[in-house]
RNA sequence: GGGAGCAUAGCUCAGCUGGGAGAGCAUCUGCCUUACAAGCAGAGGGUCAUAGGUUCGAGCCCUAUUGUUCCCACCA
């Protein structure tokens, strides 16, 4: 590809072309390869009418680190994407879209509208698509899907009628969520509750034997329109002799009956309670068990009906004034009191809801919700993290029947033909059909199916369910299914019983939950606000690595997060930092280099830092095999920069100005250890790994399918490492007493160290040379000098002879401090040893690692001890 | 009314099944040491919300309390 990484590091030179690069080679391609494993993800779907929001980003960079790291890890690996066809969010961004060209739906009749519906989605149902491409989303793009597609139609039509027949799916006149102003239905779960302020209307309902009034307080006087009984509790003492008998309901002057009924609580208001069967659920409820009428008051824009003349057309708050008006001109209106309460609005638009009474088509939960239940329980599928179990249950367990009729035309059109002669309903996967019993042809039911109906079928209907196909043999059931914790009721319970429902078999096996991606200051980005910011602009002004290294660090599975641009900006730094590493990698490679392995000759350096790595690539394994993510790309930022290029890279230097066999074998670690961390990284950070890969290697094969690193014991060497950790102990403390001193840098002095570990010492003084400033390093096992700064370790004393800048009391003053500190960990160490139930109880290793930190504390105090000594 | 999360350094947050408290940013002190000042070498800063309990040992487990955020629920 290319032959030098540019100076300095602009990732808007590269993301674009490595993108390219992987998908014109056929990276993302997953084959249904039957020698590996698969393993599977289903994108969440995000709404044509989308636009990539930081959700998206989160979700769909999380995403891609699994499918990466398990493609890498050798599996047959697909990640399936696709859009939603959202029937309200587009149905009403079309509607508006028409508004503006002075169009209604009802002038250009259904199937214009869904001629129009589809022009939008080809010209906006893309945007999304290539905005996930800018994340670096390995997605296999030639198995794209929409949820309007053939194969889904096809799946949504075989599922409606199986559950139809299987009479899971009926239809019915029950009171439903109805929102006025997209004018439809909406189940449950789309319907958000929120406080508002609003009054408590104190009316007075007279006898109508003339006896007095009965006092109520509602909410909601204009639903007194539709009032059909007034109810108590058949308990209340107060109210028993008049169960049975009628009131005249104030201004519409209708006879209605006072019926006895436990829904009413005694305690709560007056004790009686004006029952609205039609626009009210609860009132429905009661409705039902006496038998009372339903009266709709409402039209479906939530405006009152013809039939009270005097506030036809009014809309429910206009009513509402003016039905107050009338009844404290009757004398019906005793008081108002301010009141809060809780209102449920759309989820969409946040309109008030309207419960009304109506024909809809419900799916029967219970027998479905059982089994979806149990799955979770029998660990079939797991939420991480697990705490999302308790909110699965406790949905699935309260469930109602699911209204899936909508009053759209964008969506899947209900695969149910009625006979306008006889009355003759048909359920049928074909187009059309014919009256069994008139012989004539059937009108098909106009609504549509919620959204939600065919996302629940994603897993499957995307592998080609209902034919049996060889991809939904092999890749299903998927695997990890990403989203947030607020589309669990929306979606992951769907997926579930229909999974279990049509497939036999979960969906996944495991629900990874991610939280809200907050602003700076916690809270939730939204349009109202304008405080959302566009993972575009930032990628523009950062690079995708560097947002997606953000998104993927420093915080927990479930959990929110803020965003905020120092974040950013400190991702975009590490990003520099690998970037470059590499080019002193690079910089200093022969022309000709090629890496053909470690070489025999690894100095104690080199064990020491591959044997890190190799510990590394196991914590990384392990860590993502649990899900932890942020863990995981914080070990590899540790590793990287402090122990690769801080030491690492510090320490091949001198060995690269001698030259010879030493730096070729510098090289080669530095290589070696350059290309694992590139492969570990790479599903975190996936275009700046494959840039420098590219320019390392010689371009033929794609980081990206390369073989994630895993622990080798060829690679442990646990003596070395802990040795050179004793040399690096040392240097750190001359560092630590120069900057006391105050010596700069560029005043270099002589170094004396005195140490039982000769051999190790001397392999290593010239380390001490260029990182410890030495002009020169002695290395003995006795060394008396005067005047000197120490520097002690547990494995040496080093001496600094600094005549003129030596205080020999502040010396002393410090080692005395210094052997205070070391007494304290002594005193720790052997008070935990000596305690008899630490050492019947704690586990082996832990208490020889305790003793091996005892040792050490006390050579370090005995060393200490010398140096006091030496001064007097 | 029920349930859940969170409370750890000035700020934002990690801390896996309990084994002497971590990172980034910010602050302070030195350094342009030829990969990187988007950097290097150091430093300071925490009775892990409070009170009990279990344990040889608790940021982590149990109980209660306080503050905070969220979800669910038909008190009109």
């Amino acid at each position: 590809m290319k032959k030098e990484l540019d100076k300095v590091y602009n990732p808007g030179n590269f993301e674009d072309r490595i993108y390219k690069y992987w998908n014109d080679g056929g990276c993302f391609r997953a084959e249904a390869d039957r020698t590996k494993k698969p393993y599977t993800i289903v994108i969440p779907p995000p709404n044509i009418t989308g636009q990539l929001h930081m959700g998206h980003a989160l979700d769909e960079t999380l995403q891609d680190i699994l499918i990466r790291y398990k493609r890498m890890s050798g599996y047959a690996t697909l990640w399936l994407p696709g859009t939603d066809h959202a029937s309200i969010a587009t149905e009403a961004k079309i509607v508006e879209a028409m508004r503006k060209d002075g169009v209604t739906k009802e002038q250009i009749g259904r199937d214009g509208f869904m001629e129009r519906a589809w022009k939008w989605k080809e010209q906006y149902g893309g945007r999304i698509v290539e905005q996930l491409k800018k994340l670096g989303s390995s997605c296999d793009w030639s198995r794209e899907r929409f949820t309007m597609d053939e194969g889904c139609n096809k799946a949504v039509k075989e599922v409606f009628v199986k559950l139809y027949d299987k009479g899971l799916i009926y239809r019915g006149e029950r009171i439903i969520n109805w929102c006025p102003k997209c004018k439809t239905s909406i189940s449950d779960a789309e319907v958000e509750y929120e406080d508002q302020a609003g009054h408590f209307w104190h009316l007075r309902y007279k006898l109508t034997d003339g006896s007095g009034y009965l006092e109520l307080a509602t909410t909601r006087p204009e639903t007194l329109l539709g009032d059909t009984a007034v109810a108590v509790n058949p308990a209340d003492e107060r109210y028993k002799d008049l169960v049975g008998k009628t009131v005249i309901l104030p201004l519409v002057h209708r006879e209605i009956p006072i019926v006895a009924d436990d829904y009413v609580e005694m305690d709560f208001g007056t004790g009686v309670v004006k029952i609205t069967p039609a626009h009210d659920p609860n009132d429905f409820e009661v409705g039902l068990r006496h038998n009372l009428p339903v009266i709709n008051v409402m039209t479906d824009d939530a405006k009152i009906t013809e039939d009270y003349p005097k506030y036809a057309g009014m809309d429910r708050y206009e009513a509402r004034k003016a039905i107050v008006a009338d009844l404290e001109a009757e004398g019906a209106l005793v008081k108002i009191e301010d009141y809060s309460h809780n209102v449920g609005t759309c989820y969409r638009c946040s309109t008030t809801v309207e419960p009304r009474v109506s024909k809809q088509w419900f799916v029967k939960m219970e027998p479905l919700a059982k089994p979806a239940i149990d799955a979770v329980k029998n660990n079939e599928t797991k939420f991480v993290p697990e705490r999302f179990n308790k909110i699965y249950f406790h949905w699935l367990e309260n469930i109602k029947d699911w209204c899936i009729s909508r009053q759209l035309w964008w969506g899947h059109q209900i695969p149910a033909f009625y006979c306008d002669d006889c009355g003759e309903m048909v359920v049928t996967k074909e187009n059309s059909a014919v009256c069994p019993k008139c012989g004539k042809p059937m009108r098909q039911d106009p609504d549509t199916l919620d959204t939600w109906f065919s996302s629940a079928l994603w897993p499957f209907s995307t592998l080609g369910w209902p034919d049996k196909t060889d991809d939904l043999d092999f890749f299903y059931p998927t695997n990890t299914l990403v989203t947030g914790y607020d589309i669990i009721f929306f979606w992951v319970v769907r997926m579930m019983f229909s999974g279990i429902e049509h497939m036999g078999k979960v969906p996944f096996d495991t629900v990874l939950i991610h939280g809200l991606v907050r602003d700076s200051q916690g809270r939730k980005m939204s349009k109202s606000l304008g405080n959302g910011i566009d993972p575009l602009e930032v990628i523009a002004e950062y690079g995708a690595d560097a947002l997606r290294f953000t998104l993927a660090t420093g915080n927990a599975p479930g959990n929110d997060m803020r965003y905020s641009d120092e974040k950013v900006k400190a991702s975009r730094n590490f990003a520099n930092k690998i970037w470059n590493a590499s080019r002193f990698v690079m910089m200093n490679l022969p022309e000709d280099f090629k890496f053909t392995g470690l070489p025999e000759n690894l100095t104690i350096e080199d064990k020491w830092i591959i044997s890190k790595f190799n510990d590394l690539a196991k914590a990384v394994n392990d860590n993502l095999e649990g899900y932890e993510l942020g863990v995981a790309v914080s070990k590899l930022y540790d590793f990287i920069w402090d122990v690769y290029c801080d030491w690492y890279i510090e320490l091949t230097k001198p060995r690269i100005m001698a030259g010879g066999e030493t730096k070729d074998s510098a090289q080669a670690v530095l290589v070696f250890i350059m290309q694992g961390m590139l492969k570990l990284l790479h599903p975190f950070m996936p275009f700046i790994t494959e840039e420098i890969w590219q320019t390392l290697t010689d371009g033929k094969t794609p980081l990206m399918l390369e073989k994630f690193p895993v622990f080798e014991e060829s690679l442990s060497y646990k003596a070395e490492e802990e040795a050179f950790e004793k040399v690096i102990a040392v240097i750190r403390e001359i560092r630590n007493r120069r900057t006391e001193m105050n010596i700069p840098p560029s005043v270099k002095a002589q170094v004396f160290i005195e140490t039982e570990l000769k051999d190790l010492f001397e392999s290593c003084s010239m380390f001490f040379e260029k990182l410890a400033f030495a002009s020169s390093v002695k290395v003995d096992s006795k060394i008396t000098l005067e005047d000197a700064v120490t520097a002690v370790t547990d494995s040496a004393r080093a001496f600094i002879p600094m005549n003129e800048l030596v205080d020999k009391d502040k010396e002393i003053a410090r080692l005395n401090k210094e052997k205070e500190k070391v007494q304290k960990d002594i005193d720790f160490l052997s008070g935990k040893l000596n305690n008899p139930g630490f050492v019947a109880k704690a586990p082996e290793k832990l208490i020889e690692a305790e003793k091996a930190k005892l040792a050490k504390a006390e050579e370090k105090m005995q060393k200490i001890n010398q140096s006091i000594e030496s001064f007097k």
